[in-house]
DNA sequence: TGCTAAACTTAACAGTGTTAAGATTGGAGG
DNA sequence: CCTCCAATCTTAACACTGTTAAGTTTAGCA
């Protein structure tokens, strides 16, 4: 039954596991030893696939940002053209409404002092990828709708902390969890 | 020198030197036996002030919203004529500005799950005191601009996610220190 | 002055991250 | 097929954490 020494699939299921008990109690109450536990694996068997804590949590974050950036890019690629700034809007409600779905997602995710946003326009590797994509297709779209430079780098960085603003509003505990965010999204990403 | 059983002001020098080490490194290397050190006190005298930990964060908490709170109404009460929209600008500009000097003050106010963020026009008691304060004056701005209701309603909701995003974005780790967050303050929230 | 309740200390408990030393194992090379 | 090694996992310990119980000091009121 409980084999010992279970091999191939513990660094993922650490990873998944770590991320569901962040799901359910929240990052505070992340603890190596209960993961490993889950795990059916002795308390020192992570620190064969992660230096330490803050690896696995680094490592748990990459994994959240895929699927995000994966969301992204399904409400890009499923816009009917998708050089219109409808993109644009299809992109920041897929970004609320995935922390609408996974409220500890966020302050997971951006508590940690791990991310790197990068506001420039330049192509920074190792920088937040979702904000990175957005920030590219935006640029294509606003260029491709005749904005100058100055009102590009601007028109992203306003669009992105309205939709960020409203990210983090929406998973905060507390607030109304019955809210109409599809309404609040319509109009206020329109501008 | 260090005279035993130091009376009087022991709660508050917690909160402060709580505040500071949150400050200094982070949210997450706040101990309260370090802390209990660091106020010249035995590991166990912070429990006669507080319930447990948590209860000192809300404590913490508190003290750090009366900071904004003050800042917002300064803000507002410095604005030339306090029934036009500049107010609302003045807000928002001394809420970002606020996260820009003390950036470890954003995630330790809302990755903690104790805030109550209230987006109805109802005056909920216990909710985040900053926003309710912002949402009343800009009510009656918008309301004095001859708003409509529908308008107002979206209009606060709209203007504190930008702010709001705005002051994450900015505080977060390894963003662009040097960012001119004033020119884009001017740019964004006017609209 | 004496008493009481609040403020503090000491000592202990369980739980945490982390490391060192050793046990087990899959798989590559003879 | 066997051997051996490097990767993986375990056990045991360390220092640190939050928290509680029991006892000590002290300010301030009767």
């Amino acid at each position: 039954m409980d084999k010992k020494y279970h091999h191939g699939e513990l660094k993922i299921q650490l990873i998944k596991s770590g991320l569901q008990m962040i799901q359910e109690d929240g990052i505070n109450k992340l603890s190596l030893r209960r993961l490993a536990q889950m795990c059916n694996v002795s308390e020192a068997a992570p620190y064969s696939h992660f230096k330490n804590k803050e690896e696995l949590l680094v490592a748990i974050q990459e994994y959240v940002t895929e699927q995000l950036q994966r969301c992204l890019q399904d409400a890009y690629e499923k816009t009917e053209h998708c050089n219109s700034p409808i993109a644009i809007l299809n992109m920041g409600k897929a970004y609320v409404q995935f922390f609408i779905k996974y409220p500890e997602y966020y302050s997971f995710l951006f508590a940690q002092p791990y991310l790197k946003i990068d506001l420039s326009m330049d192509n920074e590797p190792n920088a937040f990828e979702p904000f990175q994509y957005y920030k590219e297709k935006t640029y294509t779209i606003y260029k491709n709708e005749g904005f100058d430079e100055e009102r590009i780098k601007y028109g992203i960085i306003a669009m992105w902390a309205k939709v960020h603003g409203i990210a983090a509003i929406a998973s905060m505990q507390g607030v109304n969890r019955d809210f109409e965010w599809e309404d609040v999204l319509d109009k206020i990403l329109v501008e």
